[in-house]
DNA sequence: CTGAAAGCGCTAACAG
DNA sequence: CTGTTAGCGCTTTCAG
């Protein structure tokens, strides 16, 4: 490491004071225009950098915010960032990374490590099997703001940016049910998740306005990984009483359940109807084409880091917006299509 | 904000020096094990946390690797992602993210705010379109490590984590003419980048080695994107002379592709046998499946992160290594086979 | 518009 | 094993 460069060298050089520096670096307005430009020229020629650590050290913030997600690496999840560090870089903030692997220990431990490192803001999604939400406490005590995005909670009273799961759900659902579906499998994860639990609350409402027998709901609960995809087509290969239409909670699943299905000879649409949800890029590769529930990713990460931001900024309590929603929208395509000219 | 808990707080509750609070804070050896104790405790009672700013404001060090990546939204970045952010996290490393959206002035950019912000290291995969590097004549000047991934440059001396793209470009070109293909197009991306030129080289290198005429070589150069798979199935769809095997350097694009020449009624293999490239998850959802080359993002993530720290902590030179070639592999599957019993 | 002075919280000599 | 002292580089009153 070479010597840094500091205020005070371009001060000496400037014969000006650190503190006239300091204010000419930062474009504060009662500078004068001509040392505001000998300074900033200076600053360049000499390779100055300001010191961050310093800066925060003195001014009690970090410009950082920190992000907890149950992965980095689904196709979603890294859409939400993309969209997040766009604003945020935007806005001079940065970004703390870092994944729970869905596992509750480890959410503990990233937002402890969060913690330490003063974030400004946190957002998180919550892990598969988060269950207290003990970990989040230090950062409600201290006033730094959360919020929660996609896996929410309402236990703490903190806003929450999601899209209404319970609608699509019910949306995917009546879809099947007009495609003439009399026995719809229901696929989803873990219902202590909103999401989850959110969608399955939309499906069963469908179910019942349908005035379809309480036989009709059926719902498997798995980990909607690939691999449970494969799993699932072998149970529904497996029962008696076959479902003629499958709605899945995850893109993912559903095209490797519709993979395995199709290799044994099931027809999609015909046999068995599928609708999935995500709009991942995979539900357009497999044929038949995946009916399944556009997510705004990416816009749901812009506007996590947006309103966090705003309220750091203005200072507006975070409380206040109790919630936002967004759009979601049911994509149709040919893997539900079961009659002639149906949309 | 609430008043934080300092060192100084602590000391003088327990009739100490700040000094002595801080070494037992750090596990420093020279401590007694009861007065650590002690303070350990006391520190957890009231709720301490260290000011990272503080510490690394006297330290001058950040504990923190800045990454700068393409996008963060594909599936083999985000896999390298999650294995760094894997060894960061255990070895006490924070990682700033950001992305380049393949834009060279925006890697710029963020080298800038990278740079500014200190970090320990900075480990890149560079844009579509970067040529210059200056940008990071400030991170070498410095004597900041610098690392390369995936699309690397020996323009500056740095390390480098590759495949050996040449190779895995030849193979896949070998494995298409021996299932018979005699006009293998390939289809890659920006020249500049190691990543394409090297498969393209290897491809080439293959074609020549079977003895193929010059006009057996046919190369067409895209941004390999979803949507250029589209364009693309309609610049096959239009050559006069079409090619019986494609070899694309990216599953995405390739997938895209076949589903449109499917819809079009071309039969694959036998009409046209692919190749693709990064064991996505798509490759396994088309029908027929892709064959592809897998490539490991998640262990070319761990080894970048890991070969850096390494780096920081013992402080041996990094020129010194000059790459790291990690293995990847084709997987074949039905997409490319055209003979009986082929493998 | 500019300067002087103090202090953010921590660590590392150095001294005992 | 512990304390004293100084200072990392910056911002911000307060005073001119």
């Amino acid at each position: 490491m070479e010597k840094e460069v500091t205020i005070y060298d371009i001060a000496e050089l400037l014969q000006l004071s650190a503190a006239t520096v300091s204010r000419a670096l930062n474009d504060h307005p009662a500078i004068n225009i001509k040392t505001r430009q000998r300074v900033q020229s200076k600053a360049n020629e000499l390779g100055y950098r300001s010191n961050t650590f310093a800066s925060n050290l003195r001014k009690k913030t970090t410009q950082t915010l920190g992000v907890i997600v149950p992965r980095l690496n689904s196709h979603f999840m890294s859409s939400v960032l993309a969209g997040m560090e766009v604003v945020a870089n935007k806005a001079g903030y940065h970004m703390l990374i870092s994944q729970s692997l869905e596992s509750a220990a480890n959410e503990k431990a990233n937002a402890r490590t969060m913690f330490n490192n003063r974030v400004d803001g946190l957002l998180v999604s919550l892990a598969y099997d988060t269950e207290s939400y003990d970990h989040f406490a230090g950062f409600i005590k201290k006033k730094v703001p959360l919020l929660f995005f996609d896996r929410v909670t309402d236990f703490m009273e903190c806003p929450g940016i999601v899209i209404d799961n319970y609608k699509a759900g019910y949306e995917a659902t009546r879809h099947l049910l007009a495609q003439g579906c009399q026995q719809i499998l229901h696929v989803t994860g873990n219902l202590r998740r909103n999401v989850y639990n959110d969608r399955m609350e939309g499906y069963k409402k469908a179910i019942q306005e349908a005035g379809l027998s309480e036989r009709a709901v059926q719902v498997i609960v798995n980990d909607l990984s690939a691999e449970a995809g494969v799993v699932l087509a072998r149970q529904i290969m497996a029962m008696e009483q076959k479902p003629d239409g499958v709605f899945v909670a995850s893109d993912i699943c559903a095209v490797n359940c519709m993979r395995a299905l199709i290799d044994a000879g099931y027809r999609i649409p015909d046999d068995v109807a599928f609708v999935g949800f995500n709009n991942d890029h995979v539900s357009q590769i497999i044929d038949p084409k995946l009916t399944t529930v556009d997510y705004p990713g990416h816009q749901m990460g812009e506007l996590a880091v947006s309103t966090m931001i705003n309220h750091l900024t203005s200072n507006q309590p975070l409380g206040a917006t109790s919630s936002i929603v967004l759009r979601s929208q049911l994509i149709v395509r040919a893997s539900s299509k079961r009659l002639l000219g149906a949309d």
